[in-house]
DNA sequence: GGGATTACTGCAATCGATTGCACTTCCGCC
DNA sequence: GGCGGAAGTGCAATCGATTGCAGTAATCCC
């Protein structure tokens, strides 16, 4: 029933063996075919409508032309475009990209990676942080290419392409004490992915090198309601001594945003906000958010090309890539009066 | 190198020929093997960490367990709730899909449905809209399953998951007349997708229904730009003589917010605005949006849901799955002074 | 004119699984 | 004791392509 047309019917069709029809219709060996018999070839083979069956390709080559995408969870508006960058590169050269969510949760990873290598797919680009990676270095070991975006993967030296996420704290520091900002709280992410920790460690840095107060309170996940619950429990404490709240991305500032909203506070007249990420719509958030600009889509085009230049066996070596970041200074921050 | 463990690795390990092993380790065919060789091949396949090979599997049984999914823009945040609602369902039935971006262009659509018939997928969910849709025909006759999520398929009947449109509209000029508005600007969705249509279709019914002023704007694509280029048109006319937009889905609405902004007019004070879709973060605008909700996530599920069906040859009718959706009020409308 | 190339094309194996059919063995039963 | 049937397993074909090797015919060169 489904796509009827084989190689072998248009063979038929054309008089010839299969093999001829393989060689005409692929450029790299086409040239073994007579000019003719090849001009033939194609002209039947589009008659008959040929579509080539990519999976048997596949099997006999090795080469699924597949690769598999491993985020945390689509609806994290950071993802689509990093999505959309891999893709941008990747369909070009005949590649297809199979995208799963974890939604960080361990097991559900590493059945979804399994699943992914049951279906042959040629390399990995993984968004999420690993502390462990078992099923990841296995993999790698087996000759599965694997490259890291967003986060990295500590211990194992994979290939990694990330934002400079230290430049772009040390921007915000920078900024918020131009407006004489002295007392700062800190929304780290989680503890077990790079970014969180990388822009924690820098947040403590910059505070110690400038001489300021700044407190840096963890958080389970980069969520809304684990940003909220943070502020919260903070200011149902009474702790006010703070002008400014650096959050680990934009989704923990937002929730600091409802937490500073529900307790009467106003941002940024009381206390300044800073996300990371520049993720979309913060522009159009209540005030408008500064935040620090990652080049999301760039860093997919860059995992993906990474990823395929490992495939081909150009680049073996472990490369990180750290692509710049920019402060988007916007409504949420302002001058301590 | 990829995957060295095969079925034949093991039955030689085992002492058996491949098809037991096959058997064996199929859960459908596992009762034609004796429960002793059952056990010791199991055991074995484990030891040596078996993978299966799903495309090979997929070569002889003629099913990829893929299937692909056709959107728009990933970016474009009504769509992962929909990507991610698919995958809840697809993924325990052992199904995996391909995720596709289109950039509503009907050429790229062209080439992407082919690209993924050449790899095989079992059936296509659809997501973006269709006048001629001739490719998709072709491949439903030759036995491709198609289902349409979000919108639907002028002519051909294909199955559809769609939101209750209609009832939306209905809702929000219901709710717009109660407090008083009598002059409407619909910034109606693309005319060649079945939403813009139906929206606006339903703008122009309910007006007058109700005796009341609408006026439709055409836009060509669900775009905030699109949205905030046709109002700036308006107001640079000096068009004044309403009070309320209905926009087309939230996109429109907040490019709606950005040109009464730019013209210094206020929502809700001047002007009460309201999108369609209820995405992410609308209630974060400045103002929160009023909007409607439409359960992207479940639609997602009902499409997989008929989709496999479909596959499974349960359920061939064309059926139309319609679900409710909600009005959500929040800010961006007020009574009119 | 004959041996050596070259240019095409075909044969058949192969990728890793699934499955119809045939075969053996073992029982049960008359 | 022999026959029928069931249970368990193996053989070999098959899915749709790719590719090393071999074979044929045409061409070249001395």
């Amino acid at each position: 029933m489904r796509n009827r047309v084989t190689l072998a019917d248009v063979a038929k069709a054309a008089g010839v063996n299969a093999a001829t029809v393989s060689r005409s219709l692929n450029p790299a060996t086409e040239s073994q075919v007579s000019k003719e018999t090849a001009r033939k070839i194609k002209k039947i083979s589009k008659d008959l409508g040929y579509t080539p069956n990519t999976v048997a390709r596949g099997l006999r080559t090795r080469k699924s032309l597949t690769i598999g995408v491993v985020i945390p969870d689509l609806t994290n508006p950071i993802f689509p475009p990093i999505v959309r960058g891999i893709d941008s590169y990747l369909i070009p050269r005949g590649y297809s990209a199979f995208v799963v969510n974890t939604d960080g949760n361990h097991e559900i990873e590493q059945t979804l990676i399994s699943s992914l290598m049951e279906r042959q797919v040629d390399g990995l680009i993984v968004a999420t942080g690993h502390t462990e990676g078992d099923l990841l270095t296995q993999y790698h070991q087996r000759g599965v290419k694997v490259v890291m975006v967003n986060r990295e993967s500590p211990g194992i030296p994979f290939p990694a392409v990330t934002s400079d996420d230290s430049a772009g704290i040390s921007a915000i520091i920078e900024h918020l004490v131009a407006l004489g900002h002295k007392n700062f709280i800190h929304l780290a992410g989680p503890a077990d992915s790079s970014t969180g920790l990388l822009r924690s460690r820098t947040f403590v840095s910059e505070c110690k090198r400038l001489g300021i107060s700044g407190k840096v309170i963890k958080n389970e996940s980069y969520s809304i309601d684990e940003g909220q619950a943070a502020v919260d429990k903070l200011l149902d404490h009474g702790t006010r001594n703070f002008s400014a709240i650096v959050a680990g991305n934009d989704l923990l500032a937002l929730g600091a945003y409802h937490s500073l909203r529900t307790h009467g506070l106003k941002c940024p007249e009381d206390v300044s906000v800073v996300g990371f990420n520049n993720m979309p719509f913060t522009a159009d958030f209540q005030p408008p958010m500064t935040t620090v600009n990652a080049p999301h889509f760039d860093m997919g085009v860059e995992a993906a090309r990474l990823l395929l230049s490992q495939i081909d066996g150009i680049d073996t070596a472990p490369v990180k890539v750290t692509l710049p970041v920019s402060l988007i200074i916007r409504g949420s921050t302002a001058r301590v009066l």
